[in-house]
RNA sequence: GGAGAGGUACCCAAGUGGCUGAAGGGUCUGGCUUCGAAUACCAGUAGGUCGGUAGUACCGGCGCGGGGGUUCAAAUCCCCCUCUCUCCGCCA
């Protein structure tokens, strides 16, 4: 959510830079006359209330003085009617207020280049080169049925597309790069723990941004008016919600291992095969809550926390900074690791870190206290994937296929495999 | 699912329709005591938010889980919702 008070005092400035990223009416200058009114309208009744309030105090000693207080009753009734009235239209003000404000996207920073979409992100760096087979390879859907350690099928059979079970050394192997990841933040780069509810209630939701405009891309629980989380980034940046945090708290860092649920509506069609694009999906997340100052130093560290993983896999990637255009909702900028996948033959995004400045923070109401003498101010919150976890069994089967359709585990992994070099 | 008890400020907690920014503790700060500390004692401070308005000054509005209602006036009375706890039932 954009700054109410910045909108009032920089509005020109505010609207170029959501329109950097959208064009066509997002409704700015409608907030721009709600606010006018609801301030207009707040004089009027706390006057009136200020009114009611000296009076009332008066009443009291009216009373033990004996006098009469119809007159003045009559006149406080309708006195009380007209703040009622005049309360009721603050609400409604604020309440549309908050409706548009709600809609409007984050600001991207600056630094990001405008574009249409994917096609004008820029290529910051890239680690390792894509390996030269000296046979055909495969994609890794047909090497996992190939070893019987994914089933695409059956998966089909008890729940439909976009679904995968993972069998015998297929389910060990994502559950060894879970566990090899959530070790890597813990232990070296001092994130701490967190394994939250998959499922989440509207505000949550909200907080984070994904609620009003994307309800429909969400699987949703009516029985209880639940969501099922499309990222960890929803309750784990909510764990926070409506808190002020004390300023030497501060960065916070969190990992959470979850399960993501997506409907993909509007991919129909896209990365039909194989385990790129689920409904269902684990993926290991971090998430930072820092200072203003601190946050764009935080996110190269976020982003390098990410790349991490890889480098340790021993899987060529590149990392990109996305264009206005391919830039998320909430974030203000955001660094994709893309990873080298031989079956598509290009770079397969599989971390995205962004940077949120205080879009989140103000929509979650989460704040922190720099000191006594300082008033609580919102903080920073950033996000990054590290890393999907599907996509990486994916890079992890086609990048080290053999030509036996036999797959060589990663060292890194080969401990949270039972010390097994191969999958054949 | 059934029954009950709760939600008051950083924490605990009192609260009778009006004089409640809201008793009393604790915490915190200073003093006193002491070789130093603890304890006791004395004093002081109390969150947030929205406006006037640019402000850590001043004035006002709001705020006792959330939302409605009754009333001239609600922390207090009524209704709905929500969360926490206890017991019963069901259950991994």
């Amino acid at each position: 959510m954009l700054d109410i008070k910045k909108i009032r005092e920089d509005f020109d400035g505010v609207k170029a830079g959501v329109e950097r990223r959208c064009k066509g009416d997002f409704g700015i200058d409608r907030v721009k006359e709600l606010d006018a009114k609801r301030r207009e309208v707040l004089a009027e009744v706390e006057a009136l209330k200020n009114k009611q309030n000296v009076t009332s105090r008066e009443v009291p000693k009216l009373k033990k003085a004996g006098e009469d207080t119809t007159a003045l009753f009559a006149e406080m009734k309708q006195l009380s009617a007209r703040i009622k009235e005049l309360d009721g239209e603050v609400s409604s003000i604020e309440e549309e207020l908050r409706t548009v404000l709600l809609g409007i996207p984050n600001v991207p920073n600056p630094q990001v280049q405008i574009g249409e979409d994917d096609n004008d992100n820029v290529e910051l760096r890239k680690w390792g080169t894509p390996r030269e087979f000296g046979f055909e390879a495969k994609a890794h859907w047909d090497i996992g049925e190939g070893l019987d350690i994914l089933d695409f099928e059956r998966a089909g059979k008890i729940s439909g597309a976009r679904f995968t079970v993972y069998k015998g050394l297929g389910a060990k192997l994502e559950r060894a790069v879970i566990n090899f990841m959530l070790d890597l933040h813990t232990e070296e780069q001092g994130y701490t723990e967190i394994l939250p509810p998959f499922m989440v209630n509207r505000d949550a939701m909200t907080g984070t941004g994904q609620l009003p405009k994307f309800e429909d891309d969400m699987f949703y629980v009516p029985a209880k008016d639940f969501f099922l989380i499309p990222t960890a980034e929803v309750p784990v940046t909510n764990l926070r919600a409506k808190e002020i945090i004390p300023g030497d708290e501060l960065p916070i860092y969190y990992t959470a291992y979850t399960p993501c649920f997506r409907k993909e509506a509007g991919s129909a069609g896209r990365d039909t095969r194989g385990l790129i694009r689920q409904h269902q999906f684990n993926k290991v997340e971090m998430v930072k809550f820092t200072t203003p100052e601190t946050s764009y130093e935080e996110l190269e560290k976020l982003t390098n926390d990410a790349e991490e993983v890889l480098k340790r896999l021993g899987i060529p990637y590149r990392v990109v900074r996305l264009s206005t255009g391919d830039l998320g909702f909430s974030s203000a900028m955001t660094y994709d690791v893309e990873v080298w996948m031989p079956s598509y033959g290009r770079y397969v995004e599989i971390s995205s870190c962004s940077d949120f400045e205080d879009f989140q923070a103000r929509r979650a109401n989460i704040r922190f206290k720099r000191d006594k003498d300082h008033k609580p101010e919102f903080v920073h919150t950033l996000n990054g994937s590290g890393l999907a976890v599907g996509r990486t069994v994916a890079a992890i089967l086609e990048n080290y296929q053999q030509e036996d359709g036999s797959v060589v585990i990663p060292e890194a992994l080969r401990p949270y495999m039972g010390g097994r070099e191969v999958i054949k």
